[in-house]
DNA sequence: GACCAGGCACATC
DNA sequence: GATGTGCATGGT
């Protein structure tokens, strides 16, 4: 199994080189990033951050502090914009409260212990949490999602029905719990997905992947 | 105009 | 424990 997951590694980072993943400035937008993302189009998430910056509320105290009414509508154009206000508001409450706003010292607290504090705050779910683990807090946690599962389940790596816990683990134990890997192996995932899950859903000239076309530098 | 996107919480069985 | 549903914008 660790050869057919290096194996993909190789593939993508053939064809894409370094995706630097993910894109953001500072662990707390890296964080917010995580949550509006959830279920949607990355695009629709950097125009709400870009109103973040812009009405100067990309910060726990200030989300917390202006009305309901005013993010909601910065927040707007991630989709879902009344769900996620609660959500980063959860989240931003529970940093300034336990730990002064810094997502340094939030940082600071062993992997298990923050991965249960963070699944604990209402709107952070398994994914949401492990991204702000692994790219926000630098722990080594391999971040899965609906990418993540396609990809491998259309390469015939693992059943389509597979849950979240079960596929973490498949990486984790096959791979060395190396922050710079887990981050660059996700982010290679997410471009690849970008790329062929909806631009190449199928691909009938490919018996061993059925998610690229033949002759495509990713096939595996 | 239909369909989908890097989820999550909650209700119901 | 599995399965269904609401949440909402913007691109294809």
């Amino acid at each position: 199994m660790r050869e057919r997951l290096l194996a993909l590694f190789d593939h993508m980072a053939a064809h894409y080189g370094h995706t630097g993943w993910w894109p953001g400035d500072g662990p707390f937008e890296i964080a917010i990033g995580a949550i509006l993302t959830q279920n949607t189009a990355w695009t629709n998430v950097e125009r709400a951050i870009a109103n973040l910056k812009t009405a100067g509320l990309l910060c726990p105290e200030a989300m917390l502090a202006c009305s309901t009414g005013e993010l909601e509508e910065v927040l707007r154009p991630s989709g879902y914009f009344r769900v996620k206000t609660d959500r980063v508001r959860n989240f931003c409450r529970r940093l300034v409260d336990g730990y002064d706003g810094r997502m340094e010292e939030l940082a600071r607290r062993p992997l298990g212990e923050l991965r249960r504090e963070l699944l604990g705050i209402k709107g952070v779910g398994p994914e949401t949490a492990d991204d702000i683990l692994l790219y926000a807090c630098g722990k080594p946690v391999f971040v899965v999602d609906a990418y993540t599962r396609r990809i491998l389940a259309r390469h015939g790596v693992v059943d389509p029905a597979i849950g979240y816990e079960p596929l973490r683990a498949l990486f984790e134990e096959n791979l060395e719990a190396d922050v710079d890997l887990f981050k660059e192996f996700h982010g290679l995932i997410v471009w690849t997905g970008k790329d062929f899950c909806r631009k190449r859903p199928r691909c009938e000239s490919c018996p061993l992947c059925p998610l690229l076309a033949e002759g495509q530098p990713l096939h595996v």
